[in-house]
RNA sequence: GGUGGCAUAGCUCAGCUGGAUAGAGCACCUGCCUUCUAAGCAGGCGGUCCUAGGUUCGAAUCCUAGUGCCAUCACCA
């Protein structure tokens, strides 16, 4: 039982017996620091309840606890607030329990039901951006949080495979690629086809400045330069299934993923299964017909297809084309679809997209719930803010996007020229250096994207680019370092720190840091049930914050006794632990030495 | 215009179900490396918590209205 649970009990009792009165509720909350004590018991509350002056209550019931509960040593009474100050003896027994347990804080998959969690969603026709990382890297850790907290988790993306789009890349490819390929370039495959999609803008800006000069108005010019229109027959012709064009389309295709796949690699991303649009669509289009059967949706005269949710607040939405062709609606009601037909486990899906479309999704759940499937309840959009530079919002037409490869590229070397300066690293190999350096730039990024709240939006500075220092990845891998390096070191120093050992009392750093570490479960369980990476960040932080000053003002390896030393020792390592699970969960590695 | 999100220190952000004097980091200023890694620690400076009402013993937090920024309201994806 928890020791929150055990007051929550006593309080109740105490005020039964002194005051003759039901308590419904207990209000706790963590004892501020400038007070004496540990955990608080909010008196005010109690008032509705018991009549009186709330500290005199507050007296009496601490009285009552101190008398009747071991783990109550202390307490005091400032207005309304009762202060109890909990006996080492409680957290040197938590610290035991805990001590040895191997993935302390997360919970084993207990149930049978799993949640499919959706990410990255890129479009195949450009290389993956700053955007896509934000995308990708809450949606691998909301997906690894989730798995932590006991679920069942299928990784997943969809790819946006099909649609004009691509058609531009692959007509300018065609025009003005001469043959080229990844392996004649040398480019990744993302990149090359990226700059096909530019080569096709800049003709078509030419060719619409040319017909607005020649007097053509500038929305009819638009629509109507020739290298779109050329485009449009392309895509139509891929929609017949020419073979020419299907077969130029999955050579491209194919080196676009070639492209991607080492994005994600460095990214430390992954997928268990992957979606293709062109592979769904058709089956929402199916599931169209089935919705109008119901007559969940209705048919307009001219055969376009709708679903009226006016009733529910909404508008009217379109989910099949006069022409019979499948808009985007209809794409992901088939994915969702197929989703659970592959995988008939599922019982909720968590779409990782961002907050522009909140809309689609509030429309696509209840649209899925109107076509009667009880997993569409369990439905959840993981909406975040853009990220936008200085300059304003990203246009990768405009080329002021930042670049996903090259930004992993600069953080390492970053990285690399901060660790130089430091020189800390004698004695490592180049390859050992390099891995290093890539594990601190990745994980100042990584946590600099995730630390904040997934529905804010992000204002990125390529400038001031990203810290190493404060509430950074590299300040929490560097404390990560140190523990490993005392480790080593009490090793060296032949402190048996595995044996257990007696302590019966604990300086108050330890104390607190033995508090923080009770909290680790309920980091893991509050950042699932809000899918908010940013909650493990922040825990992490603090907990990290409260080691360092115990490090600076504790002895460890220089206590007074070997027995201290252990137990220190012990700590620490147990810290180290949540650290690094905790940076598992957000997909951030840790490094030994640093 | 309708709908949704956001607004906290010069900057970037925390602030859980309402609770005590609103917290960190960066920047700026002071100290601390012959002792366990100074990517650190200790301290200082810095706030009309967007505005106005309301609910409450108590509001940054909840409600209402307003202001500002962003998004969205396509037979685009």
């Amino acid at each position: 039982m928890s020791i929150q649970a055990i007051l929550e009990n006593q309080v109740k009792q105490a005020v039964l017996k002194i005051f003759n009165a039901e308590l419904p509720v207990v209000e706790f909350q963590p004892t501020r620091r400038d007070f004496e004590g540990d955990i608080t018991v909010v008196v005010f509350p109690m008032l509705r309840v018991v009549k009186g002056n709330p500290v005199q209550i507050g007296n009496e019931i601490g009285t009552y606890l101190k008398a009747n509960l071991t783990e109550v040593s202390d307490f005091n009474v400032v207005k309304g607030f009762l202060n109890l100050v909990i006996a080492d003896a409680f957290y040197i027994d938590f610290f035991n329990e805990i001590k040895d347990k191997t993935d302390y804080g997360r919970v084993d998959a207990a149930s049978e039901k799993s949640v499919m969690v959706e990410y990255s969603s890129p479009n195949t026709n450009k290389p993956l951006h700053l955007g896509h990382i934000r995308n990708n890297l809450l949606g691998y850790s909301v997906a690894e949080i989730l798995k932590a907290s006991g679920k069942n988790v299928y990784k997943t993306q969809i790819i946006n495979d099909r649609g004009i789009h691509i058609c531009k890349s692959m007509l300018a490819w065609q025009r003005f690629g001469s043959d080229e390929t990844p392996e004649s370039t040398g480019l990744k495959g993302d990149k090359l086809v990226g700059n096909y999609y530019v080569a096709f803008n800049n003709v078509y800006q030419e060719e619409i400045a040319e017909m607005v000069a020649k007097g053509m108005d500038e929305k009819i010019a638009t629509k109507e330069a020739p290298i779109l229109l050329e485009a449009q027959e392309m895509l139509q012709k891929w929609e017949a299934g020419d073979e020419k064009v299907v077969s130029l389309w999955r050579k491209m295709n194919g080196w676009v993923y070639d492209g991607f796949e080492v994005t994600y690699k460095n990214l430390g991303v992954d997928f268990d299964k992957l979606y293709y649009e062109s592979d769904t669509y058709l089956l929402g289009k199916e599931f169209v017909k089935e919705g109008l059967e119901k007559k969940v949706f209705e048919e307009d005269p001219d055969g376009s297809v709708w679903c009226d949710l006016t009733d529910e607040g909404l508008d009217r939405k379109i989910v099949l084309r006069s022409d019979g062709t499948a808009v985007y609606m209809t794409q992901d009601i088939g994915t969702a679809i197929q989703r659970v037909k592959d995988y008939p486990d599922i019982n909720g899906m968590v779409y990782t997209v961002g907050n522009e479309q909140d809309y689609h999704f509030k429309v696509l759940f209840l649209i899925l719930k109107k076509l009667g499937f009880s997993w569409a309840e369990q439905l959840h959009h993981l909406s975040y803010g853009m990220v936008d530079l200085p300059s304003g919002k990203m246009k990768s037409r405009e080329g002021t996007v930042v670049d996903a490869d090259d930004l992993m590229t600069d953080m390492t070397l970053t990285a690399e020229k901060i660790s130089k300066e430091l020189g800390k690293l004698e004695g490592y190999t180049e390859e050992e250096k390099q891995a290093l350096y890539k594990i601190v730039g990745l994980g100042a990024l990584k946590y600099y994207i995730l630390k904040v709240d997934p529905k804010k939006r992000i204002l990125f500075n390529p400038e001031e680019s990203v810290d190493f220092q404060g509430n950074t990845g590299p300040f929490i891998q560097y404390t990560y370092a140190r523990i490993q390096s005392i480790k080593r070191k009490a090793d060296s120093m032949n402190v048996k720190w595995k044996q257990a050992v007696v302590q019966t009392s604990i300086h108050p750093k330890e104390k607190e840091l033995i508090k923080l570490l009770g909290q680790f479960p309920e980091a893991i369980q509050l950042a699932a049930t809000n899918y908010s990476p940013a909650l493990i960040a922040n825990y992490v932080y603090d907990l990290v914050k409260e080691f360092n000053s115990f490090y600076q003002q504790v002895p460890i390896l220089a206590a007074d006794n070997d027995a201290l030393k252990v137990y220190r020792v012990q700590l620490s390592h147990k810290i180290g632990e949540v650290i690094a699970t905790g940076f598992e969960l957000l997909g951030i590695a840790v490094p030994q030495r640093m």
